[in-house]
Order: structure tokens, then C-alpha cells, then sequence
DNA sequence: CAGTTATGATACAATAGTGTCTCATTACAG
DNA sequence: CTGTAATGAGACACTATTGTATCATAACTG
């Protein structure tokens, strides 16, 4: 068993620094640690350094994203709905989208996220070289620009979401309409 | 008559910082000089903080974008040519629109960048409001999201671009496909 | 309950970057 | 050509942040 402090204050920070970071990028390691309401000695004992945080947010939006690619993945059938789906379950993450597209210079170069990142980008273009041969989506359009697409997407949602300018509800319709208007194949 | 060495060290300057910066956005002032083969210090000479020296960035993008823009706003006729017009014109310049987000955080609290940025979101926004009611573009979007949708395609331009993953001409294609399906009417 | 261990607070050294200043040199304008 | 003004190089103080170390206190485990 661990010790439940160390789940407790890894947790807060993690939160905490996601959530800053996110409206700040530059915010110092001082104010996250009280953001998080936890010392920052302990912030420098569970991550040794700045870009250890970051790249440990990363990995858990990573880890997130994936968790909720899977189950639709798995559902074999790609159709409209299947596409619907996916951006269904995406649209709660595009504040994780929205922070590793921020951050990714930094944190390109390590393994961990690197290796998971190669292994979702295969696993989506696969969903989508299916989704072209079952004539769902536009064969013209690249797997790799549909990916591009998707993700900035996410990130317009992610902004559009933190301007308050509508409302949840309205913002998954508009992608929706415009993501898979934008992709799909006409015949 | 403006000095020339005036001219010429600022002009490095700005290409310089530009560059640099968009492809690492932590880089020193230091680096930023020497890229631009021009001392520290006259970087300190005609931009006197780190956060000048961006602002000036962004308002020059945000001109460039301006005048791009212009020709196209006042031909009338919103068609579909014409939005094809316009993300041509804008494609040239997605390395703006990325710096633009980039650094938005940093500069949105600037009286000139909000003043231009304004300008050019309400001249967008009139032109896209006048397409829909010529039936040219979906009605159900509304022109914000529009506005978002385009400016982060154009990152995911700009992103191609820097992956070198396919060519230009392969990107303005797919771009010009994926949005004008994804916005325009269909009747 | 007792031993272990994470924590917060604090102090500290080291670093990197910022911004200022000076001065000799060089390029410009008229 | 000559006076003016911008430049590059270097030194400098200052600040914010990073990362390390210590120690008493508090919380967890078994």
C-alpha cells in the first residue's frame, strides 16, 4: 500500500498544476504549489523538476484520452454515429488537448509520452483508413490531416469553452456539424 | 529620414524574434540577438522588455493579416470562390495565426493588439454573417465559432507545414475541402 | 500504540535571465 | 567631409526561480 499521503498531495498537484498551467504557462513552481495547497519542498520531492511535472500531466492526459478512444475504437462499424461518438467523448478532454498542444515542445522529446502518443496516432489512423474504405469518410482527405484537423478542433472548442461565449451544449453541436461536414464523404 | 541602421537592426530583429520564437517560445532575449546578428543591447534599444518586443511581433502579424484580409472583405459577393479567395490569402500566413495563438495570453491586455484584433474580428464576423444570409454559409453556425474553426485550421496548416509531412499545395487542398464543407450551406 | 515516513516551513546556494550603463567604433545624413 | 547618432561589446546589479538541505511536526501503517 502506499502511503495515502503521497496519493493525496500528487493528486492536488497534478490538479492543481493542470488547471494553472493551463491559464498560465508560466506560472512559477511556488504558486502551484500553493495553488495546491501543499508545500513546495513536497511539489520538489514527487517531481524533481519542472519539466518532470509537465511531462506527468502530459502522460495523464495522454492516459485519459486514450481510455476514452478505446471503448469507440473497439466498437468496430464505423459510421456516422461511430464519428458522433468519438467526438462526444473527446469534447470533455479539450482542455487535455488544448494543454498538449501547448506544451508539446517540451515534453516531444521523451519516451514515455512519445511512445504513447505514436501508439494513439496509429490507432486513430487505422479508425480512419476504416472509415474511408467503408466510404464514411472523404478518401481525398489524409488520415494524418483529418488527425490535425480533429486535434485543432478540440482546441477551438477547449478556447471557446474557457471564452464562455456558449454553452457546452452549442459548441458540441457546431463541431459536430463542421467536423464531420468537413470530412465526410459525399457520394 | 529614419536612420537605416535603425530599419535594418529592427527589421532583423522582428524576422528574427519571429522565427526563433515560434519554434521555441522560452528562447532568451540573448539568443533572440544573436539570431538576428545584432548586440543585446540594441535589442534593449528598440524594445526595451521582453514583452514589447512580442507585442510588436503580434502587431505586425496581426497587420499583415489586415491587409491580406482587406482585398478580399471589399469585393463583395460572398461566393464560394471568395472563401476560397480567403483562405488562400490566410494560408500564407498561418505561421502568424500560430504565433498569434502562441502568444495571445501574454499580449491580449495589449491596447493595439485588442484594438486591431477587434477590427479585424468584427470585419470577419460581418463578412460571414453577410454569406449566410446570401445562403452561401450554414446559418446554424454562429460567426464566433466560424472565426475559431478557421484560425485553428490554420494552425493545423501551420502545423503540417513545420512536420513537412506533405506539401503545401496538399495542405491549402485539403484545407480549403475540409472547411468549406464544414461551413458551407447545403440547400 | 509505536515506528516509520511524508510533510511544511525555512534557509540556502546556484543559476539564468533581465535591464542598465559606458565607451570605443562604425555607419549614416546633410 | 564632418558632426551626429546608432551600434557592439562588455561589465554590472538585480530579480525571480530553481533545486537542495535540514528539522520539527503530523499523519499514516501495521
Amino acid at each position: 500500500m502506499t502511503d495515502l499521503r503521497i496519493q493525496k498531495s500528487t493528486r492536488a498537484l497534478l490538479d492543481a498544476s493542470f488547471k494553472v498551467l493551463l491559464h498560465n504557462p508560466h506560472a512559477s513552481l511556488s504558486e502551484i504549489a500553493s495553488q495546491a495547497s501543499v508545500g513546495r519542498a513536497t511539489l520538489y520531492r514527487h517531481f524533481p523538476t519542472r519539466e518532470k511535472l509537465i511531462t506527468a500531466i502530459a502522460v495523464e492526459s495522454l492516459e485519459l484520452v486514450q481510455a476514452a478512444m478505446m471503448p469507440v475504437l473497439n466498437e468496430g462499424c464505423l459510421n456516422e454515429s461511430a464519428i458522433r461518438k468519438m467526438i462526444a467523448v473527446f469534447l470533455p478532454l479539450a482542455d487535455r488537448f488544448h494543454f498538449l498542444q501547448m506544451v508539446w515542445t517540451l515534453i516531444e522529446l521523451d519516451k514515455t509520452v512519445v511512445a504513447l502518443y505514436e501508439k494513439q496516432m496509429s490507432a486513430l489512423k487505422v479508425w480512419i483508413v476504416q472509415g474511408q474504405n467503408l466510404s464514411e469518410i472523404d478518401p481525398s482527405l489524409t488520415p494524418d490531416w483529418i488527425v490535425a484537423v480533429l486535434d485543432s478542433m478540440l482546441y477551438s472548442a477547449s478556447w471557446m469553452l474557457a471564452q464562455e461565449m456558449m454553452s457546452k451544449e452549442q459548441i458540441e453541436k457546431q463541431l459536430i456539424h463542421t467536423l464531420l461536414n468537413g470530412i465526410k464523404s459525399r457520394t
